[in-house]
DNA sequence: ATTATCTATAGATCTATAGATAATGC
DNA sequence: ATTATCTATAGATCTATAGATAATGC
């Protein structure tokens, strides 16, 4: 029950789709849900404009082409998972084992991936995100996959460790996690995959039945904190 | 050296791609090289007849519409690791044990998306292979998962086998395996790379170091008869 | 006056069809 | 005669710009 206030401007031809969110937001909503349904290059501006209820020309004062909307959404979608691997990996070794780190860094990258409200993790397998205009967001995305290797590197068996370098680890990790985004695509995630994902990235690096339960326990302080 | 004999029917304004293909495999080879690196909605008939070496319209003569070269890139790239799949859990329980079976397949699933010209595994995560016109397509690809979640379960130690269903499974090794389509994104893939991946299957699994080495080694017996 | 929209449109695509043409095959 | 191409083009987009307009803010 949100009483909108009248904005400035021209009013719109149609409602907004969100009153309470400002037209960059509804725009940059609009556009990630279309662009991980269709992909970026069969979303037309004017299917983003429609959503969001203004017209397709009115989409170039907000931003400046299609490709900046594409910017934005990478940009703040990485970033809040890699602050929190970062802080968690602060804590490793002195406040938390390597294994409990890297099963809550799991636990909560699935749980953000599956409570986006469209299928954000998508973008990033779309081909046009290869473009150096998006440098930066590849970066980013390689700095949380290093996290990952390290994690494993340093949460991983003897045997393990020994035979798989972390950059490897921290490939096969973040793919693991990323199978959400693959759940997505077919069927509405449950609650119990992010404990299925997290304990297979720890048996993925050698880690024993006992190992895993421990890890898992552990992790529960560092997810209350955290989550 | 291959001596290219003259062809029926008007010449091209420009030398084919490849002289000895038909002129429908160099379509498909153009088009699956330009969808895996561009996507789908960004590649033009224009630039998938550029390739080939004649003119826009003259695609049309071989197939009715875009759509109908993706359908059949689709149709025959799952379709030999789907056999090669069932052919060698034919050999499950009597003559390969689950474990060395599942190291075999995903070895050989690596080795096969590493050796295709262009990163054909890219196609499947694309947008567009979503429409209903490619059930088939998705059907297949869910008897591949579904075989790595049988042989999985099997191969699978018991504290695992109890606590991850079958289906599970089958995303989570399909998933590790595809990892390699990522990999090819951004590096060429090592000889090695089949290796750890598919050892990170059987880790997955909770089996222990020396089972994997196990596996590894009855593998080979396998891998030379099927690759 | 400022803001956020609107309408109208230029210019650049892109897909698919129609019909002509230049080879080979018989 | 058959085949595989070619040229030309209709019709449907799509992105981005120019300039008008209807609100609020001061």
């Amino acid at each position: 029950m949100s009483i909108t206030r009248p904005r400035q401007g021209r009013p719109r031809h149609a409602p907004p789709s969100d009153p309470d969110a400002s037209a960059r937001e509804q725009i940059l909503d609009a556009a990630g849900a279309l662009f991980a349904e269709r992909g970026i290059a069969s979303t037309s501006t004017r299917m983003i404009a429609e959503r969001v209820g203004i017209r397709q020309a009115s989409l170039y004062y907000h931003f400046a082409t299609k490709e900046e909307i594409l910017a934005e959404l990478l940009a703040t979608s990485v970033r809040p998972s890699l602050h929190m691997v970062e802080r968690i990996q602060a804590l490793v070794p002195e406040r938390a084992t390597p294994a409990a780190a890297l099963y809550a860094v799991a636990a909560m990258d699935v749980r953000t991936l599956c409570r986006t409200p469209y299928n954000i993790g998508t973008l990033y397998l779309l081909p046009e995100v290869r473009a150096e205009r998006f440098d930066a967001f590849r970066a980013e995305r390689g700095r949380l996959q290093e996290s990952y290797g390290t994690l494993g590197a340093q949460a991983a068996a003897e045997g393990v460790a020994r035979s798989v370098p972390a950059e490897r680890i921290g490939e096969l990790l973040i793919q693991l996690v990323e199978v959400v985004i693959q759940i997505r695509r077919s069927r509405e995630p449950e609650a119990a995959d992010a404990d299925v994902i997290a304990s297979s990235c720890l048996r993925l690096c050698g880690l024993g039945e006992s190992e895993v339960a421990a890890a898992r326990d552990e992790s529960q302080v560092l997810l209350s904190r955290f989550g």
